[in-house]
RNA sequence: GGCUCCGUAGCUCAGGUGGCAGAGCGGCGGCUUGUUAAGCCGAAGGUCGCAGGUUCGAUCCCUGCCGGAGCCGCCA
């Protein structure tokens, strides 16, 4: 075919009389007697959120065998020139003088994403093809955007990608079940001579996991290169089932040197605020679909969130916070405890109406790694809370000093010779610093405003859910 | 891991205290229409999740299993 092949979105913006072939599924068809008879197919290549119009005319040679028999789903290339539409809706649509179908839809009665209304759960037991519907191509599309906006912040920071590994052997910072990793034969497992099983015999020589975080091997680039980042598949066992977690998600996890706490905020504020600004400017299209459809008002709630400082708010300021509340919560609010779920919805949507950062948590709730304050009661952390989502980014100044980390693995009751290379780093050039972790697919839910977490990852994994 | 709820046509759902099932949308046929959540008419489409049990009789009651959802806990 001669004529240039234009994605839709391109084809949308190009000016009228411009000559060009498109590719993509049909989304709907509408037919007209008028003018001799016509048909209007609505066609999607997922470049953007709109589809082009393509007008296909009884005068194809085609028309009644097949422009006719199209339905949702169907794979199609048209070709002709863009016109003004003479109808209302769109501005511009394409004159097909020629269109060819490239697959059709075998059992169009039965096809699983026909052009009506599915709910979110129907369309997760379809997930191979749910990436037709509009809202998960808007999704697909806002993950992608947001995945770039972070590199190139990092990047504008003077920030290093660094990846670190997936299969690891040191239990981290005991942040959950860890999935095994094993080549050992299930149903005949090697034993040592007490009846153990044998892990010298497996794969890596000793028990081996996938990663629950890269912090710890991220740490130490950071005390080398100064800034640098992970940005990679993060697994958790654990029996979690809620909309907000899933056994398998992506994680963002920066790291500075040279940095306290403050610095560390700092950070993440402008982090946030930056690649949400890059959203709405890049895919206002898909962000005007979920404001209309999805979650009204998120638009503007993400607008707010870049225009305003984010509330900060010591851990004992929000203890008091809640004790003050004029409501009743499930859980008693005292200090000491760690905040419940209810407690932060509270805070960053009752009390504030904003992102909340909650700093200083006592030493017991939070991990080894976190440094300990001068009060000996707290650690430098902070979490930042989000409206329905709750703690979308997890974070600290990490303990520098030896002794004291020494002393917190002890008290943590981890086994101090697992965690050799990482105190090296406190022998070696030691250095405060700081860094947090942000799970990729609760940003992804803050900004559509999509329900459930496992609508905003091509793939769930979750408890008893693998297919696919 | 705890608590709660659900499983009826391709999809979304209705089916008062048991008597062999309905609607809307989709798909199909027709009429109308430069249409766009199109409109009107018509026909088709269901072993009421699976397996037992109670009963003259079960979509409806009981038990188990399978599948799904919500909230809480764990956290990102």
């Amino acid at each position: 075919m001669a004529m240039d092949w234009l994605k839709i979105r391109e084809a949308l913006a190009a000016p009228v009389g411009t000559a060009f072939c498109v590719k993509g599924w049909v989304r709907t068809r509408r037919d007209s007697k008028a003018d001799g008879g016509l048909s209007f197919i609505a066609l999607g290549d997922g470049t953007c959120f709109d589809s082009l119009q393509v007008v296909a005319r009884r005068e194809l040679a085609n028309y009644e065998s097949e422009v006719l028999r199209l339905t949702a789903g169907c794979a199609v290339e048209a070709e002709g020139s863009l016109v003004a539409s003479a109808g209302k809706g769109q501005a511009v649509e394409l004159a097909a003088t020629e269109l060819r179908v490239l697959g059709w839809v075998e059992n169009p009665d039965s096809y699983p994403v026909s052009a009506k209304r599915h709910s979110f759960e129907y369309l997760r037991e379809v997930a191979h093809l749910r990436a037709r519907t509009n809202t998960f191509g808007a999704v697909a599309r806002v993950r992608h955007c947001l995945s770039v906006a972070i590199h190139e912040f990092f990047d504008r920071h003077d920030f290093y990608y660094i990846h670190t590994p997936i299969i690891t052997a040191s239990d981290c910072e005991g942040a959950g079940e860890m999935f095994r990793v094993s080549t050992l034969d299930l149903l005949d497992l090697p034993r040592t001579a007490d009846g153990q099983v044998d892990f010298d015999k497996d794969f890596f020589g000793r028990e081996a996991h996938l990663t629950v975080s890269g912090q710890l091997n991220v740490e130490t680039y950071c005390l080398a290169l100064s800034r640098v980042y992970t940005f990679g598949p993060t697994f958790r066992a654990e029996n979690s089932n809620t909309s907000r977690h899933l056994s398998e998600f992506w994680m963002i996890e920066p790291e500075i040197a040279f940095a306290d706490l403050d610095a560390d905020i700092e950070l993440a504020e402008d982090f946030l605020k930056s690649i949400l600004d890059v959203l709405l400017t890049r895919r206002a299209d898909d962000m005007a679909f979920f404001d209309q459809r999805v979650d009204p008002g998120v638009v503007s709630r993400l607008r707010g969130i870049v225009d305003k400082p984010f509330r900060r708010i010591s851990y004992t300021e929000a203890v008091d916070e809640l004790g003050k509340a004029k409501r009743d919560f499930e859980f008693a609010v005292e200090w000491g405890a760690d905040l419940q779920s209810e407690h932060e919805r509270y805070l960053c949507e009752e009390r504030f109406d904003q992102p909340v950062v909650v700093t200083d948590y006592p030493k017991e709730i939070k991990a080894f790694y976190m440094r300990l304050n001068d009060d000996h009661r707290t650690v430098a952390a902070m979490d930042v809370l989000v409206p329905r989502v709750g703690e979308i980014i997890g974070g600290s100044q990490r303990e520098e000093r030896l002794a004291v980390l020494e002393q917190r693995i002890r008290e943590a009751g981890l086994p101090e010779k697992d965690y050799w290379w990482y105190l090296d780093l406190r022998r070696y050039g030691t250095v405060p610093h700081a860094g947090f972790g942000l799970g990729f697919e609760r940003l992804v839910q803050f900004c559509t405003g999509m329900a459930n977490i496992r609508d905003v990852i091509p793939f769930p994994r979750a408890p008893r859910q693998a297919e696919f």
